[in-house]
DNA sequence: TGCTAGATATAGTTTAATCCTATATCTTAC
DNA sequence: GTAAGATATAGGATTAAACTATATCTAGCA
């Protein structure tokens, strides 16, 4: 198997005629020929149903079309990657919010290092960009969805609440509790379905958008709220962070890169990259 | 570019030698030489470092390695796909419930076509599988996912109730209504969450796992219920289905697989394929 | 320091693959 | 039946890849 091969199959595929590919590769039209036939010895089957008025795929020919077709573009997106490697290249990553600034300037960090002619940009995740970090709530049908980290989520208790006494909270502990509500926050829909399950209620005190601000709440005692992993690392005064024993809150993030020719030899990396977390 | 060169510089890159290189690929020494010395005019870039005790990869080849392994990795795939087209490889894909029997046969019809060869087991998305058909919530961390459908949520609701004769149903309509739930649920959980903000209460009538049994149930008039899209399709008696008209419930369908090297060739395809729905 | 072992680089030759030209064969259309 | 257009085959020319032999470099050691 070679690259030239397989080139030269993706035109005949495409012009539908030996000649024409011929043509198309500015060679002769036997060296078309023999590359065919030698592809199909290789592979071990027909690839082009031949007769006069040129050349028609086989059901294993219209199989082997898009596979050939990846792995040349693949193979043009390396040597562009590293050719060019002397202009930057504009790349816009957009993010969800609480994604963690210790973690995410790592992994900016591995990806400006795995990419160094990149210009990254970074911008809302809702704005339109080259690749996005969310969650799969956020997914789009026509994206491929690479995880990074899972990320359980943890109550955030004022240290004078009387849930902060206790070794285990369960989430019976949060019938009538005074509550901060944040929203978008995949946890949280979770949570209250479960507690609606049990007939457990919650007294909304707050309705906020922004992690910062619910645990400023959580700290002037207003209420509990429930935040993803990542945020409750940081240490805050006046707060405490607990998992709830006997449910299993959490969210996915990962890379959402849609399927577009124009950054592929970067997505593919950057795809590659996220495995390793 | 071309197979053998990327061959060459990843047995150097495995091995620190181009000499130890040379014997892995029953060549001679300056072979390899010449191969990667080619390949750095190529892509304008220095690979290795010489010296006395063999080469070490600089920031360019260490790169350039993951994207030649895959590559390389892809095309010999892509070989043993139609070389080995005699033998049948055995194949197993986990699908959830409630996937909707009609275009699951026809994308199952793709999957075969797509790989003639295939010995095709479906057994449930929990059990071992190469590959799954899940939802985003059922997504693990090691597993890549690729977006095949996108499901709106219907309430469905008894010919005889009230509901069924409202032209539009809005989320406060569903106070106090007789409810049918089951759990796994995306949807519903959903819902509950959103019915709880708005201080809207369901009766919950009946707890069950399968769209079938509560459908029957809402057939008997038990109560209404929510079923993902594709169930709604398939006509039953005395059930009206419906949207709710001011909320947005849906849940995203793909094929989630492992990137475990056994069926890289065959989950390729796949992935491939469930691009064009 | 000088020697040796082990590694990569270079030069020149040989081999193999690729491409070319010329021509044969086949199909379709008129 | 014939011409036009397409693919297949044969044999020679070109180009790329591999080999052998040898040079150069480095590290380790006496």
């Amino acid at each position: 198997m070679n690259f030239k091969g397989l080139s030269y199959f993706i035109s005949v595929f495409e012009t539908g005629s030996f000649s024409a590919a011929s043509k198309q590769n500015y060679i002769a039209q036997p060296s078309i020929s023999t590359a065919i036939s030698n592809l199909e010895t290789e592979l071990n089957t027909q690839l082009f149903q031949r007769h006069g008025k040129g050349v028609m795929p086989t059901e294993e020919g219209k199989r082997l079309y898009p596979l050939a077709k990846q792995l040349i573009n693949e193979s043009q997106a390396i040597k562009s990657l590293f050719s060019q490697s002397e202009q930057r290249q504009p790349f816009k990553l957009g993010l969800i919010r609480s994604l963690g600034v210790g973690r995410m300037s790592q992994l900016l960090k591995d990806f400006t290092q795995a990419c160094p002619n990149l210009e990254l940009t970074l911008v809302e995740h809702t704005e339109e960009s080259d690749a996005r970090i969310i969650t799969t709530t956020d997914l789009k049908s026509h994206e491929q969805f690479q995880p990074i980290w899972t990320d359980c989520y943890f109550l955030a208790i004022p240290a004078n609440s009387n849930l902060s006494l206790k070794s285990k909270i369960r989430i019976a502990d949060l019938h009538d509790q005074a509550f901060i509500h944040r929203q978008p926050c995949e946890g949280l829909t979770h949570l209250q379905q479960l507690l609606d399950l049990e007939g457990i209620h919650l007294q909304i005190r707050a309705r906020i958008q922004t992690v910062e601000y619910a645990l400023g709440l959580v700290a002037a005692g207003l209420g509990i709220t429930l935040v993803p992993q990542v945020e409750a690392g940081v240490n805050h005064r006046d707060v405490i962070f607990k998992e709830i024993e006997d449910i299993e809150l959490k969210r996915t993030v990962g890379l959402a890169v849609t399927l577009d020719a124009r950054n592929l030899q970067i997505t593919e990396i950057l795809k590659q990259l996220c495995t390793t977390y």
